[in-house]
DNA sequence: GTCTATACGGCGATAGAC
DNA sequence: GTCTATCGCCGTATAGAC
């Protein structure tokens, strides 16, 4: 039976390093690369260690996310802190993050067609969106009628979505009018929280990416 | 060698029943689950019949695509020929069909990770951007200063990404503001395309959906 | 033109030996 | 902790029967 079944320790070191493998197989050519042999090779040991750490490729997924995901809040809510003056910003250029938003599609897409992804993924956003908006409401009765329409949540929600879907939409080849909306969000957050330090250029969203092989 | 490979013939009506079943699979359980042998089982054939018609997976993909797509394209330019006069309206409606929707997100993913969709995607995506942009084109310096920072193009994409991003959380159990979201968009169309006829009660956004195995 | 049978290597996963 | 052997499913290729 399945029941005793042997467990690497998560203090190993060689899990750690396996770990890293497996985000930098996932970032360069997708999660469907990320194989037990592949990894296995990636990282110097045989295919059985691999597993010996995550009994199925599930539990990988698992353990990477939730790495991922426990460092990327912490940056977070240091960048909510830092930028508590101009939350809206600050939400937007974290969302804009190019690694951080490949690697949560590439896991929105698994989770797409992984049962136990699923609520990992859900459990992160919801720790991620419970951040911000606590920050974007501390400031929005100061927002004023600009936005008269618009809620934090709603705020939230363009400002992952639209990210996300541009990247999305780049790693396919659609040549769509990313430019145009980049700039229209920029200048939506520029009238909402004017620019009180020197407004260092924008980074450019997104150089196209090698990865991919099929 | 595999220079004389031979394939079944396109007007064949096993090959079409074949690519309606495909379609159920990747509806119901996601394009992961669509297999030889289990589009062979489902459609009540041999393995190496679906190989005839389909050589490769890519092929049977690229097949449902251009099916799917050509009907849809169809249907596309319809609507916005019965609603010239509220092509956002049209647009919007269009890109909220969930099945369309759905079927167009898992492509998307799918392309993400095949060589061979990518182009696909990339072509009939820019078939439904033109019609759309030229419909929208028109009327549009009729909108007057309610709109003077969006254009065409960045409407088209916003009409288009929100829907698939929806659909994407549900998919994945994400609670977000998506109500909110939706009354958001059909305020501003409301308010720049009045609506003449009796304001028919607004479809409800994609019921969670029962698909995904594992 | 349709369709079947068979084989191959890679995959996730399990059980168990060192 | 580490590693091997094995199982069943996968995509793909090929040879050949109706």
């Amino acid at each position: 039976m399945a029941y005793p079944r042997r467990v690497g320790a998560e203090t190993s070191k060689t899990r750690a390093h396996l770990l890293e493998a497996a985000e930098r197989i996932m970032l360069d050519e997708g999660y469907a690369a990320v194989t037990y042999r592949a990894l296995a090779a990636k990282a110097g040991v045989t295919a059985g260690l691999v597993q010996y750490y995550f009994p199925t490729l599930d539990d990988l997924f698992v353990a990477m996310l939730r790495q991922r995901t426990d460092r990327t809040h912490d940056r977070l809510v240091e960048t909510l802190r830092q930028h508590a003056d101009e939350p809206l910003r600050a939400v937007w250029e974290f969302n804009r993050d190019d690694t951080t938003a490949a690697l949560m599609m590439e896991f929105l897409a698994l989770a797409n067609h992984r049962k136990s992804i699923r609520a990992e993924v859900a459990l992160v956003s919801s720790r991620f969106r419970k951040a911000q908006l606590e920050a974007l409401k501390v400031k929005w009765p100061e927002y004023g009628p600009l936005n008269e329409e618009l809620s934090p949540a709603v705020c939230i929600f363009l400002l992952q979505a639209i990210p996300k879907m541009i990247l999305l939409e780049n790693a396919v080849g659609m040549p769509t009018s990313h430019t145009q909306v980049l700039k229209l969000v920029n200048g939506y957050i520029d009238r909402i929280e004017p620019r009180r330090r020197t407004p260092k250029t924008q980074k450019v969203q997104s150089k196209s990416r090698s990865r991919r092989s099929g």
